[in-house]
Formats: structure tokens, C-alpha cells, sequence
DNA sequence: GATATTCGGAAGAATCTCTTCCGCTTATGC
DNA sequence: GCATAAGCGGAAGAGATTCTTCCGAATATC
């Protein structure tokens, strides 16, 4: 794939980015079953379009996951490189709320995409790089006595999954409804949390698509 | 509708309640578009006896809005008047995950089941009682000094239905994952907690149907 | 035991989505 | 500029899914 995109018209090269940026948004909003005809029309291109450089649905699902997980890790590891703790470091990566959006529903989520990433190796490896920076930065936190020491990066990432769902609300206050919840969950995450948390931490290795 | 019940021979009863049973979990685990015949199957009854009860699938959303919301309501003034604190109250409200999955399903999340619901006055009606008990626990908690001020009960009922929203696990771990889910709300939701959150408390006239 | 009511599920109708195909358009290289 | 290979859009047929009706068999009720 990587060879022949070199080869791609200028046209068709941008139009592929467009299909894929329009992909995440559909999956982000509607799951990853929205009809191919709703993700043409938003990246303003026909379905034989579509169609001609993916050949079906789950090419377009690997090709979004992999472009995304990949952003997202980038992400991750220069918040980490970059904030003083790791604790910011965890609330810039929840910041990056679009990206992390498609991530989700990708990876946790959706049940059929899910299935389908499992068996693709180089998605799989993304993944379990992203997992364990998660993991790191969690365990850093807790070392700096931030965040509160009964929970795993499973949790965390469950969390997030849960935030990051579309709100029920109108567009227009999604936002403040989003930046709210998260400094709540944020808060509950925090050392010095009142109650103890039933069960044992949440491990990565417990979430689905291991 | 109320009148005929009575006259609904002891089978048909029977299999009216199975029906409304089956149709509010098959609505929370897979929205309220899940096909008919998944709602029969569950209920253990053909499509021929749903379609005799029901004419279409919205007079089904409003018998198991009504009888949901209902059941919610009953429950939380039980908690009201009974736990020792507002508090208390508001956490066994949220610890009947079950029926409590169905009413956010319904009143928040689906767009569809709220456009049906927002045309039909009787379930509007419950609905408003119950924000307003809602309301009425959350400042309640607030006065006891257990809940952060700064939230309103627009922003409970949002991360209620967040939380309670399927978790991306397994289902023999689901039940750990939404406890610790839970707890770790609550927990960003005690007063004391760290942050001062972004924008003005959500009221509850600021969610849908309203 | 008679009978009015209800049940179950097969099957045709209706709808939605996928996918292909081809005449037209556009980028590229000379 | 121009030739040409590559790409584009969207109509339309195929296929799948879901809705809804209908009627012979079963069952509650009197």
C-alpha cells in the first residue's frame, strides 16, 4: 500500500486524506456501520471514489485505525516528552478530544471494528505501543502522588472511552458538557479521592483487542 | 390503553409484560432500532403476538418509557425519603443500574426515542417529576456539604448516563468495570475535590426533551 | 365442552445499503 | 498546448435486512 501511494495523482492522493479524515468523523459519530454513501458525502467525493482505493469497508476501518492510532501515540509520547508531570501529561492527551474520539470507538468501542483490527497485525502493534504509554504515563503519575493509587491504565482507558462518547446534548454545548465531564472524571482520578474502589485495578491487558 | 388492560385475557397479559420487559433491555443493549424480532425472541413470543399488542415500534418505546420512567422515579423517592442522607440517596438511585440504563437509553441518549417520547405528554410528564427529584437531591447533597457546588443536576444526569453506558469489556467483567466506573464519578462529584470546573453548573432544563 | 381470543411464525412487501460500471473530467509529461 | 493515462461521479442493479400481515393451531374462559 505504502508503495502505490507514491504513484497516486495529486488529486487522488487528496482525495484518499479526505476520505480518511471523513471516515474518522463518521465512525466517531455514528460507529463504524454508517453507510459509505454518508462518509462520501462528507468528504465531498462520489462512493466510486470510495470504493476505487478501498475496496471494501474493512480496508477503509484499517486504513482510518492505523492513521489515527498512529497520530494519537505521536501525541501521547510528546505530551509525556514535553509537560512537566504526568499528570498534565495525561490531561493533554484527554485534550486532544477529536483524535482521541475515533481511537475509542475504533479500539473499545465498536464491537465489528474491534473484530476486524484484531486480525490486522499492523494496527495490533500500534495499539499495544499506545497501551503501554498509557500505562507508563499512569504509572508515573502515581509516583508523583497525583493520581490516586487503586486504579490501572485500564481504567483509565475506560474512563476516557466513556467521556469521549458523543454527550447528550445539542452541538452547541457539547463542548462545555465535554470539558466538564472530563474535569470531573480528571478529579475523581486525583490522589486524596475520598472513597477505596471496589475490586482490583483494571489492567490494560483486560481490555478487548488485547 | 388503561382500560383494556383489564380485559386482556391472563395470557396476553402475561406476554404484554414479558414483551415491555424484553424491548427495555434489548433497547439499552442495542438502542431502540434493535429489530423487532430480537425483541420477540427475548420476550420468547412471535412477531405475530408484538404487532398485536404494539402497531409500531414507537407506541412499544412509549409503553416501555412509561413503565420505565415510572419505576425510576418510585425508586428514587424511595431512596429520598429513606436513605439518611441526600447523599445516600443519590447513590443507591444510580446502584439500580438495570432499570436505570433503560431511562437514560431512552430520555438522553437515543435521538429517536427522545423525538417519540418529546410528542407524548404522559411520559413528558414523569420525566419532568423526575428531573425535579433529581434536583431536589443533588441540592439537597449539595446543603449537606457531601456534593462539590459547583455542579448542577444537568451535570449528574450526564455522567450518570455516561457511566452507564455498555463499557467496552466482557460481559462476565462488566459488572466490576461499572462499579469501579461508578465510584470513581461519585468520587469526582464529593465536595472537596481539587479542580474549580470550566463554565456555569448544567440544569437539567438544559438537556433534551426538555 | 363451546367459543372467542390469542399465539406463532412463514412469507410477501418495502426499505436500505453495497458494489459495479462507464462516459466524462483532469493531471501529467512531452 | 496536446495526447493519454489516471481518476472521477453517480446511476442503477444486486443483495440483504427489516417490517408487517395473515391464518391455521392452541388455549383461556365461561
Amino acid at each position: 500500500m505504502t508503495e502505490s501511494q507514491t504513484r497516486l495523482r495529486a488529486d487522488a492522493r487528496r482525495n484518499r486524506d479526505r476520505i480518511i479524515a471523513a471516515a474518522g468523523e463518521a465512525f466517531s459519530d455514528q460507529g463504524p456501520d454508517v453507510p459509505m454513501e454518508e462518509i462520501a458525502r462528507r468528504a465531498e467525493v462520489g462512493v466510486g471514489t470510495l470504493y476505487r482505493r478501498f475496496p471494501d469497508r474493512e480496508a477503509l476501518i484499517r486504513a482510518v485505525a492505523q492513521e489515527n492510532f498512529r497520530r494519537v501515540l505521536d501525541d501521547a509520547r510528546a505530551a509525556a516528552a514535553e509537560e512537566p508531570t504526568a499528570w498534565d501529561a495525561l490531561v493533554r492527551v484527554v485534550d486532544r478530544s477529536h483524535r482521541l474520539r475515533v481511537t475509542v470507538q475504533l479500539a473499545l468501542v465498536s464491537d465489528r471494528a474491534r473484530q476486524i483490527l484484531s486480525e490486522d497485525p499492523r494496527t495490533g502493534g500500534i495499539r499495544s505501543e499506545l497501551m503501554d504509554e498509557l500505562t507508563r504515563i499512569v504509572e508515573s503519575a502515581q509516583a508523583e502522588g497525583a493520581m490516586r493509587p487503586d486504579v490501572g491504565a485500564g481504567d483509565v482507558a475506560i474512563l476516557f472511552s466513556l467521556v469521549l462518547r458523543q454527550p447528550p446534548v445539542a452541538r452547541e454545548s457539547a463542548a462545555r458538557v465535554f470539558d466538564r465531564a472530563r474535569a470531573i472524571m480528571l478529579d475523581g482520578l486525583r490522589a486524596g479521592a475520598a472513597g477505596v474502589l471496589p475490586g482490583d485495578p483494571i489492567r490494560t491487558g483486560e481490555l478487548p483487542l488485547r
